[in-house]
DNA sequence: TGTGTATATGATAACGTATTCATATAAAGT
DNA sequence: ACTTTATATGAATACGTTATCATATACACA
């Protein structure tokens, strides 16, 4: 009694939900704007402004952005008075985005 | 005697040239047709025909997405008579892509 | 050299994406 | 209620990307 047929393994074709998912989280992972901001909240919670300032990008782009990653899941806020403290919400993806960097940094 | 500063961390920002070789990586990972041909190629060397017509995708869009992969180094070939087999060339993205892979399947 | 097969290439059209400006919302304090 | 500060949103524009068709190249073999 076999766990798989021979011709058709777990891993065989990606089912489209999935793969949907993976290429939806790449692409999040595939702009530099994106991954400044990630790699920012890698280090540390900020605040949107925070963010514009450290990164020299404009406020409203900050937020769209933020929206996008607060879409996929990837970050997450918390509210301070009128002031949101975003932070990473994907343990998995940072990992697999600071090993991408280190791995860029010594190719 | 400090390694770093204190406002200088190592990983404070990311430096030009590896934030565009992380994002060109990832770019080439957030698209449906690439990470089929590359979690094709993952399990076994592959002909252009034979990946056009497993995952049913027209031969000339194959052998464009195979270009946009090699120059980024991620997929390599042999030759053998008229027919290319490729193969994939990057096991640190190769196992990336496969870790997104599962944790995309079991969220 | 001519023919068949495998792959690559160039141009194009359809579509997706990022940034920007202007403005809206939302909370806090006066 | 008004003002200030922080953030979000919508529309527009500029740009990038993908798949496709038609065609070119490249090799093998008769």
């Amino acid at each position: 009694m076999e766990e798989f047929e021979v011709d058709k393994l777990p891993s065989e074709e990606i089912d489209e939900e999935t793969l949907f998912i993976v290429t939806q989280t790449f692409k999040a992972l595939g702009d530099p704007t994106r991954v400044r901001i990630l790699h920012l909240l890698f280090k540390k919670e900020c605040s949107v402004n925070e963010i514009a300032e450290t990164l020299d990008i404009r406020q409203s782009t900050v937020s769209h952005q933020l929206r996008f990653l607060k879409n996929l899941r990837l970050v997450k806020y918390r509210r301070a008075g009128t002031t949101l403290y975003y932070s990473h919400d994907d343990e998995h993806v940072m990992q697999i985005l600071e090993q991408m960097i280190h791995h860029a940094c010594h190719s």
